[in-house]
DNA sequence: TGTATGCGTTGTGTATACATTATCGCGGGA
DNA sequence: TCCCGCGATAATGTATACACAACGCATACA
């Protein structure tokens, strides 16, 4: 080979799909475009083979779509797309709460959901909450929802909800991030805590179909809060996979 | 290249995909096995990169798990991760029932769904039932899940539910298989027609709530049973998924 | 006899060359 | 002027060669 550059820290493979990935949701690639291999080529550094490997994943992951006749697109989402996510992850994680209730789990185990309750509720004492305490809030909350996934203690369902979670848009970051487009943003988080204190207290008390419904519950909000942000499209840039809706709505 | 005979019709990597799909169900390979490349090469007559892009789409689906150090190895499942998948299934058909309740189903779109319906009450009235009458009785129903999914009008979910149901044992021809071994397998392919009869009912009346309900109940039920089939372990080769259980439950 | 080290073999990760197919543009004919 | 067909080009699908890492075995030393 010649001088290319090797970096051996990581695959090239996890490189190459990490790379594109970022193109995607930057927008540097727009939804419905043909993604051509020797142009990845060029911009991640690796070879043919790795980014081929990626643009494989990629599509399993829901960012690219196969084109028929060959090579891949990115994939472009409606707002109805967007708002049926949410819904999905919604139910897969009300399921999740469900599962960790009947099954039990331990003053240990809940532990950490507790502390990020607890840090959560110091980061909205705040008003108006800063822009580094918003950034503090978005990873907390999706460790939250990450740690509740867990209590499930349900590897299938674990994994199809990390799957639903790679759509940028469905992630817990993701929507929290669009919500935040909205004027009554404060309010909204604070309605979010609550559904988690009670998420957390339906749990202790095996109380399956209550955690269930409220975790439903919670992706319903997010989702009319999302349409609504969606209205007035006034700070969204925050969200990143803003990139992947299409223009032309269906 | 050699002498290696070339199948031109179908891309060599949906060959390979396939044929070690079918050595995985079959138990060619068993659970926790590690899979060699170059052992795949020579049993799918496809050569390294196309094997390697089915790896890795296999592995997307479920059915492998990546080796840290590099390769893959057949998932191995218990019987808990079985019965997850089924509810899991179930409850995101649930949803899909709901959304084709909620946005409204034209007569003419039901009517493939109640065609499998008829369909299938006609081959139950054999009693007992034929080796061949179950066997269209495991498509029609599978195509009465796939066609109810597609009435969500919903990308996401349908997608979702169909990586779920990659998983064989997960999938409604699968559990049905199982629940075929049971020695009251026909009266429960007449509840569960009983239940397909009351979701193309609510879904008429855009009764959302009641569709849902009665799809997760439609799982929960094929939980139970795929439960008491595997404690009599009678006809249960009737699963070919079965070569993916562990051996040693957790 | 047990353990550690080194070498060999096997297998995956990567790169690239080759084959084949799709797409686009141009030219000729209707 | 529009449509059909053919050819060139570019991009994907496939095959294979090379590099490196991991595992195992054997041997030597404690």
């Amino acid at each position: 080979m010649a001088e290319r550059e090797v970096d051996r820290s990581v695959s090239q493979t996890v490189k190459a799909q990490l790379a594109l990935r970022d193109q995607i949701l930057s927008g540097a690639l727009r939804p419905g475009e043909r993604i051509s291999e020797l142009q990845a080529v060029e911009t991640t550094g690796a070879s043919r083979t790795p980014v081929r490997m990626a643009l494989v994943r990629l599509e399993e992951e829901g960012l690219l779509e196969a084109i028929p006749s060959g090579g891949f697109m990115v994939k472009a989402f409606s707002e109805r797309d967007i708002s049926d996510s949410i819904e999905l992850r919604g139910t897969l994680e009300g399921l999740a709460a469900r599962f960790a209730a009947e099954r039990g789990v331990s003053a240990r185990e809940l532990e950490p959901l507790k502390e990020c309750l607890a840090a959560i509720d110091e980061l909205l004492r705040q008003v108006p909450i800063s822009v580094d305490a918003f950034s503090s809030y978005v990873t907390l909350n999706a460790r939250f929802h990450a740690v509740l996934t867990e209590l499930s203690r349900s590897p299938p369902l674990i994994r199809q909800i990390d799957r639903a979670s790679a759509l940028p848009f469905a992630s817990p970051s993701g929507f929290v991030m669009a919500q935040s487009a909205l004027p009554e943003a404060q309010q909204i988080l604070i309605i979010a805590q609550e559904h988690h204190r009670v998420v957390i207290d339906a749990i202790e008390n095996r109380e399956g179909a209550r955690a269930e419904a409220v975790m439903r519950e919670h992706a319903r909000l997010a989702v009319r809060n999302l349409r609504l942000a969606l209205r007035n499209r006034t700070h969204l840039d925050l969200l990143p996979a803003l990139a992947l809706i299409k223009t032309a709505n269906d």
